[in-house]
DNA sequence: TTATAAAACTAATGACATTAGTTTAGGAGG
DNA sequence: CCTCCTAAACTAATGTCATTAGTTTTATAA
C-alpha cells in the first residue's frame, strides 16, 4: 500500500453513499475522487471502469438485500414468512431507492452476479411456496407474480405514479394479503 | 423555413428511434444530429435541451401506449376487458421496451405530464372496476396492485430475472387470471 | 538500508452538451 | 421580379466527463 489507507472496500462504499444521496445518474468518478481526497485517474488504479464500480455497488445492493431477507423470512413460518419477506423487500427499497434501482442493472451487465446472488431469493421462494403448491411450474408461476407484484408496486411508487391520496402502505400490505390469499394449503397426499 | 424540412416531429421521432434502436443511455445529441444530417449545435433551434428532448420522447410513448390500452380494453366487458388491458400493456411494453422504459422518468421529470396522460389509464381501470369492488379505496388498493403486477413483470422480464425455462407468457397470463380470480361481481343493492 | 510494487500523481485525449454569434435561404409583401 | 425577414442552418468556443500513458512517491519486505 501507499499513502492513503484506501481499499477497494472504502471505495465501493463511498460510491454507494454518493449513489445513495445523489441517484446514479448524477454519479461521477470525479465526484467520488475528490470525496476520497485523491485525483480521479488515481480511481483506476482500484478499479477498471466505472461501469465495473457500479456493478459492484450493485453486487452488493444485492447481497444487501438478500440478508435482510433471509433474516426476515428466518424469523416466522408459513405465510407469515411470505409476508414478512414482502414487507422486508419493501423495507430495504423504501431506506435504500438508489441503491434498489441498481439491482434491475446488474443481470444485463453480469449473468453470473445473479446466478450466484438472485437466486437466493428465489429458491426461498419456492421452497416457502411447496406447501401450497403442489406442481412446480405453478410454483414457478406464482414466485414471479409475486416478486413482480412486489418489485412493481415499489417501481411505481418510486416514480410517484401513485398520486392518490390514499395510503400507499396500505395498498402494498392489501397487494400482498390478495396475492396471499390465493394460496391454500394442500392435503399432503404423498405416500 | 430554411433549409432542410425538419419540424420537431421529425427530430421527435428519429430520436425515438434512435433510442428504441441503441437504448437511452447510449442516446446523444451528436448521434441524432449527424442521423438526421446536421450539426450538433443546430438541434437547440428545435429543442431547448436533450432532456426536454426526451421528456418529449417520454410524453409521446404514453401517449401511444395509453391510445394502444384505449383500443384493447374498448373491444371488451367486463374482466375481459382488463385481460385485454394486460395483455395490451404487455404487448406494448415488449414491442417498444426502450420506449416503455422512458415512461417511468417522466412523473419525476414534469407533474403536468402524468396527469394529463397517465391518468387515462388509472380512470379507465377504477371504471372497469366498479362492478366488482364497491368501496373507492379498495378500488385503489387493487388498481395499484393491477399496475405494479404488469409493470413488475415486464421490468424484471426485460431485466433478464425471469431465468427459469417456464415460460414467460405463461406465467403472465398465470399472474393476471390469479389477480382476476379475486374479484367477484357484487350484487347491486343501491336503491 | 535498499529494492519493489502498489498507489498516488501530472498531462493529454476524445466524447459529450451547451452557448454565442454569424450566415443563409425560402417565403411574404411590394 | 426584387427585397426583406426570420427560421434554421452554420462555426467556434467552453466546460465537464471518463479514460489512458507515463512518472513519482512511499510503505513494507528483505
Amino acid at each position: 500500500m501507499s499513502r492513503k489507507g484506501l481499499s477497494s472496500e472504502i471505495i465501493l462504499n463511498t460510491a454507494a453513499d454518493l449513489i445513495s444521496e445523489r441517484g446514479e445518474d448524477n454519479f461521477s468518478m470525479r465526484e467520488l475522487a475528490e470525496r476520497l481526497g485523491i485525483k480521479t485517474s488515481s480511481l483506476y488504479n482500484h478499479t477498471a471502469s466505472m461501469q465495473e464500480l457500479l456493478a459492484d455497488v450493485g453486487k452488493a445492493a444485492i447481497s444487501n438485500l438478500n440478508k435482510a431477507l433471509e433474516k426476515a423470512v428466518s424469523e416466522k413460518k408459513g405465510k407469515d414468512s411470505l409476508m414478512a419477506m414482502a414487507i422486508a423487500y419493501r423495507s430495504f427499497a423504501k431506506h435504500n431507492p438508489e441503491l434498489y434501482k441498481m439491482i434491475l442493472s446488474i443481470p444485463s451487465i453480469n449473468n453470473k452476479t445473479l446466478s450466484d446472488c438472485g437466486h437466493i431469493l428465489v429458491n426461498e421462494l419456492y421452497d416457502l411456496l411447496e406447501p401450497y403448491i403442489a406442481a412446480y411450474e405453478e410454483r414457478v408461476h406464482f414466485a414471479r407474480a409475486f416478486r413482480s407484484a412486489m418489485h412493481g408496486f415499489i417501481s411505481l411508487e418510486h416514480a410517484d405514479f401513485f398520486r392518490n391520496q390514499i395510503s400507499a402502505d396500505d395498498s402494498y400490505m392489501n397487494m400482498v394479503k390478495i396475492l396471499l390469499s390465493t394460496l391454500t394449503e394442500r392435503e399432503d397426499i404423498s405416500c
